[in-house]
DNA sequence: ACCGTCGATCTACTCGAGTCAATAGATCAA
DNA sequence: TTGATCTATTGACTCGAGTAGATCGACGGT
């Protein structure tokens, strides 16, 4: 017979609360109580006692204990469609850093821009009995998020959807940042804008696509034209590739995302296209990638911190039941290169 | 009085084993037979009756209460310096998939450089019964692991270490590869090839730099310069301005990172020095990135799915027993416009 | 001295699932 | 028929922590 490797040597905690209750002299409950300060109260000198023991033994709670008793796993999830996306990468960390500083770690999955993978990694975080979830959807298709509801976890949608839905939005404020940018590209006296737009689902328009259309209707512009396109580098490329094929090709274009804009970039080089003389572009984002192309991107910097912090604090420092809230955050115009800034002399 | 909200109502499972093991007319033994596949047999007759009553009740074990009995909670625990690292984003994103086909959640910790933060990401791992760790350590500083080797806890390192540590160590051949992109870099005439260098603590030589030092020597080049530099965006671009700076500028460079070969590429198009027709640049890493610079970059590619699947296996496909491995994987020339490959014309 | 009050502390039950020891049935040999 | 053997099933205990309810003492008022 084979003696096979101990697998049962399991690993648990090597020093729990019975231990530090034994060393302090005192009962289990009270070392909860100091633990959690309550929901009775210890006296100081008990308290102390426990203090020094829980030390001495360098005792940490075990957290899968508690969340079977409490039903609370000091663990919060999110899921993001793509976590390769610069956007979704400095947002995750916003997120992780925030949730991190109050105590909680961070489940994180990939989707992978498909709706199955997001709902298996949703019912994945509620097996694993998260306090609450952050949901960055395949962009406006409507979540799947019956596991949530029922069980009453606190989700926080980290993109508005079109479907009502009984969850905390946070997000940028699409329409307004976008006209903005929009005018900024007006401004340098462009007067053919087109709108190269990430793939989105849905009926009602992307906040990104009405703010363009906005602008240039508030400036009295003729109409600009639309490339679709999926919302990553390789998409932004073949959009790139499709404008420079439009007749009477527009001067400037605003897009959807850093990403996108990097992709249409490599198509202006390849086709010795010079950006912002020939083309000026503004993108949506504001992820660290955009500082360092060239020409340097200018774009819409979405308050990534501020926006994971609120989404955090909406998880977090809330009632059960306080009713749904959307935040909508104001952005920043960041001004680069590529617009047309700064362009005394180009290189 | 005032009426609050009724935060005692804890979301727990709707439905536990009590509640199939009455449906179905067992024992809940039973049904953890079922669920687990053992360690009892049941006759196929009874098993049917559980397998119906868990699909009608749509039962889901709660993992919460599994962690605490056997210590395992389907959760792995990855720790990266910088998750908006492109390089990073797509280990990540590796690892979490193939954890994910094995039904295993991950735990992501940013620990932005800091070993401090390193150590309580770990800590916070440790603390939710983690069943293992994927540590990319703050580069050759002694990770803090003391939490986890007296846990037993499966360790997998996704860069080697200068250090003898007792967990398995994950990574690409970078000694190799490195030589053969510098080998490349002559291959195209160069005989002045610069490196820059991510800055590694240690007292030991960074793989990569060993390979364009075994290479110049290997080929009878006379001494490379060295320019060290953070391992980001910003570090590329600053040593990119020191390269411009060199007296007799070297005619190619082998740079450490695609993320600082995109700094160091904006720097030099600021300067109007044109790649590769003035400098020849390789990279490494391969991330998705490096194809969409102005001009793409040729880079060395690790085979990040292969290392996140070996990664993955050597923590839940082994007893704890098996003695610490080191997997080095061979890595790829992706040959691109930036070494001076398929420059027929130039844009 | 006696009773009531209040704060501190302890005992004991609970959460949901894993699994061992005991038990109930079935089968077979003598 | 009796016992031995084996399999399927069950009851009961366990993991570690939260907390209600019981208990204990000290103190104050009469």
């Amino acid at each position: 017979m084979v003696l096979m490797p101990d697998l049962s040597a399991s690993p648990r905690p090597v020093v729990t609360r019975k231990d530090v209750a034994r060393l302090a002299g005192v009962s289990t409950a009270v070392v909860s109580y100091v633990v959690n300060g309550g929901p009775k109260n210890v006296s100081p000198a008990t308290e102390e006692k426990v203090r020094q023991a829980i030390a001495a033994l360098g005792y940490r709670p075990n957290i899968a204990a508690r969340a079977l008793k409490v039903g609370s796993s000091q663990i919060l999830g999110m899921v993001v469609p793509k976590i390769s996306s610069p956007f979704f990468a400095g947002l995750a960390k916003a997120v992780e850093q925030a949730a991190e500083e109050r105590g909680f770690a961070m489940l994180l999955g990939d989707s992978r821009d498909s709706l199955a993978v997001e709902s298996r990694h949703l019912r994945n975080f509620v097996d694993r009995q998260v306090d609450g979830v952050f949901l960055c959807s395949v962009v406006n298709h409507r979540p799947d998020v019956s596991e949530l509801d029922g069980r009453g976890i606190k989700t926080v949608l980290l993109n508005f959807s079109e479907y009502p839905l009984p969850f905390d939005a946070i997000g940028p404020e699409f329409v307004g940042s976008s006209r903005q940018a929009v005018e900024h590209l007006a401004g340098h006296g462009h007067r053919d804008i087109a709108l190269v737009q990430g793939l989105v689902t849905g009926n009602t328009l992307d906040g990104r696509e009405q703010g363009w259309r906005d602008a240039l209707e508030g400036l009295g512009l003729p109409e600009g034209r639309v490339i679709r396109c999926p919302f990553d580098r390789a998409g932004g490329y073949e959009a790139g590739r499709r404008f420079l094929a439009l007749p009477q090709r527009p001067t400037a274009v605003f897009i959807t995302s850093d990403e996108q804009a990097v992709g249409f970039l490599r198509a202006m080089h390849e086709a010795g296209v010079r950006v912002p003389e020939d083309v000026a572009v503004f993108s949506f984002d504001g992820s660290e990638e955009a500082e360092f192309t060239w020409p340097p991107l200018s774009t819409v910097r979405q308050p990534v911190q501020e926006m994971a912090e609120a989404a955090v604090r909406a998880i977090i420092g809330s009632g059960r039941d306080d009713p749904a809230r959307i935040q909508v955050f104001p952005c920043e115009l960041v001004l680069r290169r590529s617009c047309g800034c700064g362009t005394t002399h180009s290189g």
